[in-house]
DNA sequence: AGTTTCATACCGACTAGACGGTTTGTAAAT
DNA sequence: ATTTACAAACCGTCTAGTCGGTATGAAACT
């Protein structure tokens, strides 16, 4: 089925790409509807076409932004996890391994954007919660089975647990752009993953 | 000594804090300098006779707002520690009693700033990076005695954990945004002492 | 003591350009 | 014939930054 010049579901598709780039690259605010048409290689009529606003636009790309994350939860190094443990520690490792580019593909967009219209733009800040707490929540379940089998009596939470994982991944992105470097926030994953078998210790070893 | 309403010491504070509070806000793009000036109740031309644009007062105001964070170390409740443990665990009590409030008086403008500026305005990055890199620096001599002390030979460096303190703190305050609550950050501090209890464990106890 | 000089501190109208969004027009598909 | 999918000129508003001007006070000069 070959596509013809006029595809709005590709027309679509390119605005949500580089809005999405940008707005990782730039912020919300400081990217022009003209700065993603222009990249996208659509005219201002074809994004008004597509989305209401830019609001509108920024929401779509957080929600598109939400679904592919979640399909990290399919990676095969997850299924390959025997345990609900391994399976966790696949994730965390996972996440590292996706640190390793350019800053802003490696980022978050849903962090990027709530952090600077929180408190101006309602309907995008949900759209990030949602976003955030959805993939969080994708966690829940591993760690919950986790805990039955390594820790069935500590006084954590799972939800709380997942939260705080997104906390670290969120703030190790602000610390890699503030260097200029991802390794920081390899870092920083790598205490985590520590927490972590902290929380959830293996019979007969330390945690160390 | 009264003050003549000619101040320009005052003058300059107002900016700054004016400008800290809205970029706090709304971030350093959606902060116009009329806001900032109207918020401070000074002049257009006030505001340009002391600082050359928007940038050289988002750096005067990330410089003042990191020399107050380096004042957390004197806070009474750090003196009072009896050992490096203690002090580090007094530090992470005080940024959890600092989250209650309204959300824009807790959480760190160079957190904020940087994630959204980091590409585009490299001098605020630099700025906000130096910030937050020498608060995490202001930890480490007392991350490595309490290390000595409790786990000598363990394998992580203090400056790391350091950091990774910061990157929970920051990562709090996204997801605190997100949620419009500062619960969750309470609760992500709440696993950072968590860690910390598990890296540095006391004689005879278990890290619960 | 009175006057001139000068730098600092500040005011607010103004400009040039960028911005989000609208409108008008058109061409293909159904 | 109508709807969909775009193109691009256009509009009012807002923006950072400029500029000519004024008020103040201290120092220099007479």
């Amino acid at each position: 089925m070959p596509r013809t010049a006029r595809n709005p579901v590709d027309t679509r598709r390119r605005l949500l790409e580089a809005a999405t780039r940008a707005i990782r690259e730039k912020g919300f605010v400081a990217t022009s509807v003209d700065d993603i048409c222009a990249a996208a290689g659509v005219s201002k009529g074809a994004f008004f076409h597509h989305f209401a606003d830019k609001e509108a636009l920024a929401i779509a790309a957080a929600e598109a932004f939400a679904a592919r994350a979640a399909e990290l939860f399919d990676d095969p190094s997850l299924d390959a996890a025997a345990t609900p443990r391994d399976r966790l520690f696949a994730y965390v490792a996972l996440r590292k391994s996706m640190l390793d580019g350019e800053m802003a593909d490696v980022t978050c967009l849903l962090g990027t954007m709530v952090q600077e219209v929180w408190e101006t733009h309602p309907a995008i800040r949900d759209a990030c919660a949602l976003g955030i707490g959805g993939h969080a929540g994708g966690l829940v379940d591993t760690i919950a089975a986790a805990k039955a089998d390594h820790a069935p009596g500590a006084d954590w939470e799972p939800e709380s647990v997942a939260l705080h994982t997104q906390a670290v991944i969120q703030g190790a992105f602000i610390l890699a752009k503030a260097a200029g470097d991802t390794a920081v926030a390899v870092d920083s994953l790598s205490h985590l993953e520590r927490y972590l078998k902290c929380l959830l210790p293996v019979a007969g070893s330390r945690g160390g």
